[in-house]
DNA sequence: AATTAGTGCCACGTCAGTGTCTTACTCTTC
DNA sequence: GAAGAGTAAGACACTGACGTGGCACTAATT
């Protein structure tokens, strides 16, 4: 693929993830503009809207894979694993904020995958449970939605905290709540 | 009004308010037959599109300022306050499941509506953090986005959790986390 | 039972977004 | 600088949703 068009393929894709983000009825047109680009072009790449919707998922799923494998989720020490976690996934979720309902609405192959990695996060939480990390009588679903939901509002409502503050503030919180 | 006409209206309203939650470009006939009604009655009540989506916000902020009147954020100890809080707004959040984003971009109305009623809430949090129920070192627009996030949460994500179960788990987290 | 507010059903014009195609042009690459 | 991959610009038909109106009919109210 030739340069300039390697480039304009991934503005479209940015463009998409963010103009989606906010509405997900932005039409083609607006994204195509906001890229820099004109529609015939997204077009050209992405025969359909759900195919750049699909484009979309795929990126944003590609990036948080690797922040999964990166954290050693397994073997690292369940502190540092979810330290690293963290730090990981805050910038993948302010470059993609596309979220997983949007996924599991628009493109059930990206919902099974995304439910796939979110598996892999079930089983982490679980752990942190029986190595004690987490309190016995708080049900393991609901760490994992405070997890994620803490993930959520730092990455889209402090987007100017830094990651490894993000990081610190989010586990804090997360262990030890906001009260004294 | 005739009996039947306002069971129609609510139904359209609450049909509205749940399927524009799942996707803000449901069309008005998919409102209609999931409220039992026919499409045309849907315009006959609302001239226009954001007509009902206004209808909506607004029926969703009733329901919310009658609960932070009660709540008594100014006046009723702290803890009391905001417990009774969290068991009021949790079903409102569930009847409405409209976000406040939809708001923003939808109805700058409802958007300054929900203004006000969040800097209630800003207060309050500002309150118990002078109070010293919350860390003084943790920023109090911190404090109050996750208090939001566990009760949005706690809304959409467990259903079958009592009202009165969801705010001593929400309080709960919210104080002293999950870690042991 | 009579009145009438309210509804369902059908038809119509309008409009925005989508997807496709063609043509002339531009920029990368070699 | 030559070749060709890639693009902008415009026209086109198609579809789905919106908003409006008419008319027969149903059901709440008196």
């Amino acid at each position: 693929m030739r340069a300039d068009a390697a480039r304009n393929l991934a503005e479209v894709l940015r463009a998409g993830a963010r103009l989606l983000a906010e509405d997900p009825g932005t039409p083609l047109s607006a994204i195509a503009t906001a890229a820099g680009v004109d529609r015939s072009t997204v077009h050209r790449r992405f025969a359909t809207r759900e195919a750049l919707l699909s484009a979309v998922f795929e990126a944003k799923l590609d990036s948080s894979e690797q922040v999964l494998d990166e954290a050693r989720l397994t073997e690292a020490p369940v502190a540092v694993a979810l330290h690293r976690y963290v730090e990981g996934i805050v910038p993948v979720s302010r470059e993609w904020p596309v979220t997983t309902r949007q996924m599991m609405r628009a493109d059930p192959a990206a919902d099974r995958r995304a439910a796939g990695q979110s598996r892999r996060l079930d089983a982490f939480v679980q752990r942190a449970a029986d190595e004690g990390l987490l309190r016995a009588d708080v049900p393991a679903a609901w760490s994992r939605a405070v997890l994620d939901q803490l993930v959520r509002t730092m990455a889209y409502d402090f987007p100017d905290v830094t990651p490894p503050q993000a990081a610190d503030l989010v586990v804090d919180t997360l262990l030890n709540g906001v009260g004294r």
